[in-house]
DNA sequence: TCCAATATTGAGATAACTCCCATTTTTTTG
DNA sequence: CAAAAAAATGGGAGTTATCTCAATATTGGA
């Protein structure tokens, strides 16, 4: 049974190289989900893949690689659908909060895709990069809609990107619990000099959580609307 | 030529397995120092101890966990020197001030020894809750002479060491420049709701760095006061 | 169709890690 | 306190995984 899945759906219509590191990437999801990262070995992705061995360097440079490539694409799907779920939602402060709590009450949801994120974030800058490229559209609206008055630079989202981050490895560690989210928005806010009441409500206001999914679920899931 | 040093040295009068186990935590500070981690071999650390290949993961699981002891010893001997240093100084802020301070200095002063940490702190817990404990003391201060009126507690200090670690990483990576230490400590004291002026105050004052030295140094280091 | 460029292959080199038995160290017993 | 039993340790050959590279196959353009 020859693997497919989303990438390799994706990459249809491309030449063969890249159908092929498609093919190796869905077979990678396949072989994390199923045997967890360290267990999962070079071979059996290729296997699952039905390439050589050998092929696999061609693609990538080691397994941290194409889990760490396979991670942002995960994550990157998952933002733009907070993206999606926060239409309309005009102050950046509720914007932060919102996306904040969401990602990790997704991402704790998937404690093995979780731990991949983690992981791949510390390998791979371009990962970090582009959460704090979302993140940094929030952050420069409460800039202009006056209720952050800090400047926005590298150094601080990526404090705050590494902060999220923690949240996340504590609530998959089990050392915090569900209000892991509300507490790190909290203190990301206070950081920020927003006042500790204003702080305090936008971190724990009631809010309505979309339901997910990974990009590696059959494509049915866009049928209907 | 055996090997020998720190580690050796404080394990002589105790039982076999504890001068094997601290012969082969001597030769992978020399490996690791020689060759960085990613090139380090267990055969070559074996090698250098003198000892057979099997006998390294009698005393030790594989690469990653001799790294995470070796990396948590030199930490702990780090936080100690700091502490030394700061005998006299009684203010809880400028405590901590001081302490991230000079722990980012120091560790970006020897940018193997700072990747190796980093690297730890992922896998060894332990080395997370040293440096808790370390912080916790002076922040638990700061709540007893009224500066601080947050809740010292779990969740609250794992997020300021992972920031602590964020910026050191920076620093490591070249992203962010010599004034990473005092950046994120006034993020800190923001977050924890020191009064701003206060906060950038404590965090940028001229503070004279102590030079640290490695515990893997020769003894000689001890000579004269 | 042919050719140059590109992609794939898989056996082999190297390193990580396991396993079992001889030896040493520690504990127990007479 | 000495000898025997039990436990821990060390050695190194063997197994498995990672990664390379020279040979082979495929592709797509002229």
């Amino acid at each position: 049974m020859m693997i497919s899945g989303p990438f390799t759906a994706e990459a249809r219509h491309q030449n063969k190289s890249a159908r092929t590191r498609a093919r190796l990437m869905d077979a990678a999801v396949e072989v994390f989900a199923r045997d967890g990262f360290e267990a999962a070995s070079v071979n059996e992705i290729a296997r699952m893949a039905e390439v050589a061995n050998g092929t696999f360097y061609v693609h990538f440079r080691d397994k941290n690689t194409i889990a760490a490539e396979v991670a942002a694409r995960i994550a990157a799907d998952i933002t733009d659908q907070i993206d999606q779920a926060m239409v309309g939602l005009d102050d950046a402060l509720d914007r932060f909060g919102f996306a904040t709590r969401q990602f990790i009450a997704f991402a704790s949801s998937q404690p093995l895709w979780g731990w991949v994120i983690i992981r791949a974030a510390s390998f791979l800058p371009e990962m970090h990069r582009q959460m704090e490229t979302h993140m940094c559209a929030d952050l420069k609206m409460g800039r202009r809609q006056g209720q952050i008055t800090a400047e926005i630079d590298a150094f601080l989202v990526d404090t705050i990107v590494s902060m999220v981050f923690a949240a996340l490895a504590a609530r998959l560690r089990g050392d915090a619990g569900p209000e892991a989210g509300s507490r790190v928005t909290e203190l990301v806010l206070n950081m920020l000099n927003i006042p500790p009441q204003r702080a305090h409500e936008v971190a724990w206001q009631d809010i309505t959580l979309k339901d997910l999914h990974l990009p590696t679920r059959p494509k049915t899931a866009r049928l209907a609307h």
